[in-house]
Order: structure tokens, then C-alpha cells, then sequence
RNA sequence: GGCGCGGUAGCUCAGUUGGUUAGAGCGAUCGACUCAUAAUCGAUAGGUCGGGAGUUCAAGUCUCCCCCACGCCA
């Protein structure tokens, strides 16, 4: 038994997320979570909601909310939903916890006392109406190169030419529209990167078995150019962790917070404190401290190809750069984007599904098996409603739903709603065996290095593999001149719906702990010994029939669904 | 413009350090079965591996050029 840490990409706290999103990140690492435990090995699984920055203070402003209010909202609001499709986090934290706040100043004051933050004067654009700096991409005006009237304070639209925010002829807040817009002197910390890039090159350099595209992204930040760039890691806002040096006033830098880049990731720490302040843990040391026994915890962390940088090279400049005793990510699972019939998923407007929505049409089993089986791990991937059809009815309903509906059946109308006894496993039954130990090798391989597809297409192999075993013996032939051999047939087969209800939980946790239900089966371990595994419901043991497992999507249900997420409206 | 990930059967994708007739699932066609959610099982068809050149006894798999898609950066 080992111990694992696996944390998710914390998902902004700006508006629910889509299905792009929860497969990218939430949704390999629940189920890298769920398959660990079921193997036996202790897991923290740890996420929380990003919820610092302008994006977060105008969504408030625009519900008319205190962004503090706002965002405590949109957090249970996510919450709700992870339960939905049933992310077992062990604990969903807060980037804005009081936890991270003292633990952003913490690594900031370190940092800087080993010379890796550096405080820089620049000008930046204020808007007296608004009230607050803005962001280059918050203002707009002429361009001064094509004369196109939209372009943004940091590139123009029209002829990508790239501007700094007074280049621009009558420029204006994109936030309220205000044109008295004024450069001001104010000072900002950066993390000095630079200093740092050759020891995070060469912890990359050790990382052979990463996927090729963390790897490779890490790779062209580090290179590109003059190689790691410092970056500022604080904004002129309200919503933030307040600038200090652990404890201490930061002189010069009184009002300013620390940009959200700085302080998410060092949030995944704080979430294991949250998860000990809120009585569901005892000791987040022994998982974050090196020194306090993390040292033979295994981090794997997982995220959208976005987010490559900051957990490739930023928070490994924090960490490292502070040199305590944290601990540094082992594995860093990425993935690419996931598209909608055709192009991408859009928020503004309305295109493809988000979680609330996919959670109104189906219970979250469907979406887990077809995001899982078709996650965006070597490319980017593309969700169409008709593949999402017909995975859902061939897979879900046809191979592994209808199979333990036809045991069941043909059970009940023979024998009885228990388990038959009677007759004798033979060469057959043998050889059924050993093709599932094959199988399940294959799986637990897939599954132990993450191989997210190639895990879902194992696990179907295994129901394949009771598919063809039924249609080969056919009880229902066999009854009628063997019954003593149609009973071992059927009671392997009832044996075989429980393995498979324990072998799917990582992937479809409802229906399998309705399968377990339904067959009164107390016993979900992880199978070690694939016969004994089907002997676990013994002869006699009475069981009830599923209700139908998985029902099929219809034709009409798919085309009503096409049309209401085009993004028409 | 630079860089990155890709471009393999109608569709979605596998193809390890170059090595026998390029694989899987879906879809299609044919057959078997009839316990089951008009489900299942078997068989067959289908690809000049984006294009071109090169290295090699041998290239989807290495080198160069070009084309296409997506993304990042400037």
C-alpha cells in the first residue's frame, strides 16, 4: 500500500464549467482517485475553486453582489455540481481560504528573502470612474497601426499587431466605458524565474515518463526566446491576498494583492489544511512536508494543457525556490481540449454543454464513460452527439448493461431469484479465467500509468469477455439437457456482473454500486485472484433483478439535444 | 512569422527502441443464437499510414522540404 496525492487544476470560480473542462482535469484525476483506493492505497484527492481577480470581481459586480458574497455563492454552486458527477475530492476547498492567505504571504516573505522576488516600478492605465487599474485586455481604442476601432490595450484584433494600452488613440475601459483613463507609476513584485531555470530544466530533464506534452510545453518556456521569464506576481485589486512578507508589512506595496497565478497553485497545500480545519483529516504535514513523512507520498497532479506552465515551472520556482521541505509533483498528467461538434466550446455564447446542463438530461455515468473512453490525451478530442450516442448505447447499454440484464432474466425464469448450485467449472470455465486475468493485467496497467483511453478500452474488454463466454455456453440450451451445467453457466454469470460492478466503480461509481445493490453483494474488493473473485457469490445467495442499468439514448432524444446546445438560442 | 501537438480504414483512435501479410471499437455486409435493453456472438469487406524526396537490407516509425488542422507565443 502506497500513498497518493492527486490534485486537480482548481477551476476558476467565474461561472460553471463545461464539459471540456471536467474532462480535462476533475474528471481523470476522480478517476485515478477512485481506482487507487479501490486497489487499497491511501489517497488525498484535493481541489477547491480559484476564486482571486478581476474576472471574479466583475462577474460579482454584475450580479450586483459583494465579490466576497459572489464568490462563496458560485463555490457551493460548483460543489453541488462536483457531487453531481460525483468527484470524491476529499476535500474542495477555497483559493480564498484564511489557510491560503497566511500560506501565499508565507512563500512570498521566503522568497524573497532568498532574492527570488524583485519589486519593479512600471506605468499602468487607471480609471478613475472604474476605480481600479486595468488590464491591458480591459481596454480599448484605435489602433494606431490599422486604424481599427476595437483594439485591445494588449493586441489588435484586426492586424494582430501587438500594443501596449497608450499606444492606443482615444482609449477607453471596456468595464464601464470610462474615457479618462490615466498612466500611473506603481510598483509591482516579480518572481524571478530566470534565476530559477536551470534547475527546473533539469528536474524536467528527469522526467522521462511524463506525457510528451507536458513535457514539451515545459520545454518551450524554458528555451523560447532568453529562456524563463521573471513574472509579476501581484495586480492592484481588492480581491486577493493582501502583498506581505509572511507576517510583515511589505513597505510600497500597501493596497495591492498577489495575481492569481502566485497564490492557486499554493493553494493546493492550503486545501489539505482546509481539509484538517474542517475535522476530515488529522495531519496535512505527512503529505505536503517532506520532513513530516511526504517524502514516500507519490503527487500526481492533473490539468488542461493551459495550465502546463504554471505547474511545470512557476509553482516548481515556489516550491523549490523556498527551499523547505515541500513536495514537488512525481507525475504531471496534461490534456488537450476537448471540442463540440465541429469547433470549441463557448462560454459567452452558450455553445456546447456545461455540467449543470449535461446533469439535467443524464445521470453523470454516461458522461464519465464516454469523457473518460474518449479524453484528449495524445490530441485534441471532439465531442459530436452522435459518437456520444452511440458509445453510450453500444458500450454502456448494449455490452455491460444488457449483460447483466440477461443473466439476471434468464436466472430469475429458471431458477429462481438466488443463486443456482449445481455442476462443476470446466476447461471452458478455465479458460474464461485466464482471459480475464489477462484482461484485468492489461487494465490495471493502463490504470496504474494513466492511461485514461486505453483504461477504458480494457475495462470494456473484460464485459466483452462475459459477452462471449454466455453466447458460447448457452445456458439456455443447456438447461434443457444439462440443468446441473446451466446452473454453474448462470451462477458464473451472476459472479461475473458483481466483478464487473467492482472492476467499472472508477469509471461508473452509480452503476456500480447499484449492480453491488442489487446482487446483495457486501463484497466490492479488488479482485487478486480473478476465481476465487467468482465464487464470491455463493450458490443460494439471492440477488434481485436490476432495473434497466443503462437506458439508450433515441434518435430524437439526440437531435432535440443537438439543437438546444448549438448556441443559436 | 516562430514554436508546439497532430494529420493512420466511412467515424473515433492504437501503433513500443525502424523488422514478417498496418491493428481495435463503432458503422457496413453476411451468418449464428433467441437468455437479454430489436440486445449478444462469429465472419467478411474497407487504408498507396497528408504529399514529395532521402537514409537503410528494411520506414506509419528516422532526416529534409511542402500542404492541412488546432494551439501557444511574438
Amino acid at each position: 500500500m502506497a500513498r497518493h496525492l492527486i490534485t486537480s487544476a482548481i477551476p476558476y470560480i467565474n461561472g460553471i464549467k463545461h464539459l471540456g473542462n471536467l474532462i480535462g482535469s476533475q474528471l481523470p484525476a476522480d478517476l485515478y482517485a477512485r481506482y487507487l483506493r479501490a486497489r487499497g492505497h491511501e489517497v488525498l484527492f484535493l481541489c477547491a475553486t480559484d476564486e482571486h481577480g478581476t474576472p471574479a470581481e466583475l462577474a460579482a459586480s454584475k450580479a450586483g453582489k459583494p465579490v466576497a458574497e459572489y464568490c462563496a455563492e458560485m463555490h457551493t454552486v460548483q460543489a453541488d455540481i462536483a457531487k453531481g458527477f460525483r468527484l470524491s475530492f476529499d476535500h474542495f476547498g477555497r483559493s480564498s481560504s484564511p489557510q491560503n492567505h497566511v500560506l501565499t504571504q508565507h512563500f512570498a516573505g521566503v522568497l524573497y528573502d532568498r532574492g527570488l522576488i524583485r519589486e519593479v516600478s512600471e506605468t499602468q492605465m487607471y480609471s478613475p470612474t472604474d476605480g481600479r487599474y486595468l488590464p491591458d485586455r480591459y481596454i480599448e481604442g484605435t489602433c494606431p497601426n490599422c486604424g481599427f476601432d476595437s483594439a485591445r490595450g494588449d493586441q489588435c484584433d484586426n492586424c494582430t499587431k501587438q500594443l501596449d494600452p497608450v499606444d492606443l488613440i482615444n482609449p477607453h475601459s471596456t468595464i464601464s466605458g470610462a474615457t479618462d483613463l490615466e498612466m500611473r507609476e506603481t510598483k509591482h513584485l516579480y518572481l524571478c524565474q530566470s534565476k530559477m531555470k536551470d534547475q527546473i530544466a533539469a528536474w524536467i530533464d528527469t522526467k522521462a515518463d511524463w506525457p510528451i506534452l507536458t513535457t514539451s510545453i515545459a520545454r518551450k518556456w524554458l528555451t523560447d526566446g532568453d529562456g524563463l521569464q521573471d513574472r509579476g506576481i501581484t495586480r492592484d485589486l481588492d480581491w486577493g491576498v493582501a502583498v506581505k512578507r509572511g507576517t510583515e508589512d511589505w513597505p510600497g506595496m500597501e493596497g495591492k494583492v498577489f495575481y492569481v497565478w502566485f497564490d492557486a497553485p499554493i493553494e493546493y497545500i492550503a486545501c489539505a489544511q482546509e481539509w484538517v480545519d474542517a475535522g476530515n483529516g488529522t495531519d496535512w504535514q505527512r503529505w505536503w512536508r517532506t520532513d513530516s513523512g511526504a517524502a514516500d507520498v507519490r503527487y500526481t497532479q492533473f490539468m488542461g494543457k493551459d495550465n502546463v506552465p504554471f505547474h511545470t515551472l512557476s509553482f516548481p520556482v515556489t516550491i523549490l525556490g523556498s527551499e523547505e521541505p515541500w513536495k514537488l509533483a512525481d507525475y504531471i498528467k496534461s490534456f488537450n481540449y476537448l471540442n463540440y461538434e465541429g469547433g470549441q466550446f463557448s462560454t459567452s455564447r452558450g455553445r456546447g454543454v456545461f455540467m449543470d446542463q449535461a446533469l439535467e438530461i443524464l445521470p453523470p455515468d454516461y458522461w464519465r464513460w464516454w469523457l473518460l473512453s474518449h479524453a484528449p490525451e495524445s490530441s485534441d478530442a471532439e465531442f459530436t452527439w452522435e459518437n456520444f450516442q452511440s458509445s453510450v448505447n453500444k458500450d454502456l447499454a448494449d455490452v455491460l448493461g444488457n449483460f447483466a440484464s440477461r443473466v439476471t432474466k434468464f436466472c430469475r425464469s429458471k431458477f429462481g431469484e438466488a443463486v443456482p448450485a449445481g455442476g462443476i467449472m470446466g476447461a471452458r470455465e478455465d479458460q474464461l479465467i485466464a482471459d480475464l486475468g489477462a484482461r484485468l493485467a492489461d487494465y490495471q496497467s493502463q490504470m496504474d500509468t494513466i492511461e485514461v483511453r486505453k483504461a477504458a478500452a480494457a475495462l470494456r474488454a473484460l464485459w466483452v469477455l462475459g459477452n462471449e463466454y454466455l453466447q458460447e455456453v448457452a445456458p439456455w440450451t443447456t438447461i434443457k439437457t444439462d440443468p446441473e451445467q446451466a446452473a454453474m453457466q448462470t451462477r458464473l454469470g451472476l459472479n461475473l456482473i458483481r466483478l464487473y460492478a467492482v472492476l467499472s466503480s472508477p469509471f461508473i461509481p452509480d452503476a456500480s454500486a447499484q449492480l453491488l445493490a442489487d446482487l446483495n453483494a457486501d463484497d466490492a474488493a479488488w479482485p487478486d485472484d480473478i476465481a476465487a473473485a467468482l465464487n464470491a457469490l455463493p450458490a443460494g445467495h439471492a440477488f434481485t433483478v436490476p432495473e434497466v442499468t443503462f437506458r439508450k439514448i433515441t434518435d430524437d432524444e439526440r437531435a432535440a439535444w443537438q439543437e438546444r446546445f448549438s448556441g443559436q438560442r
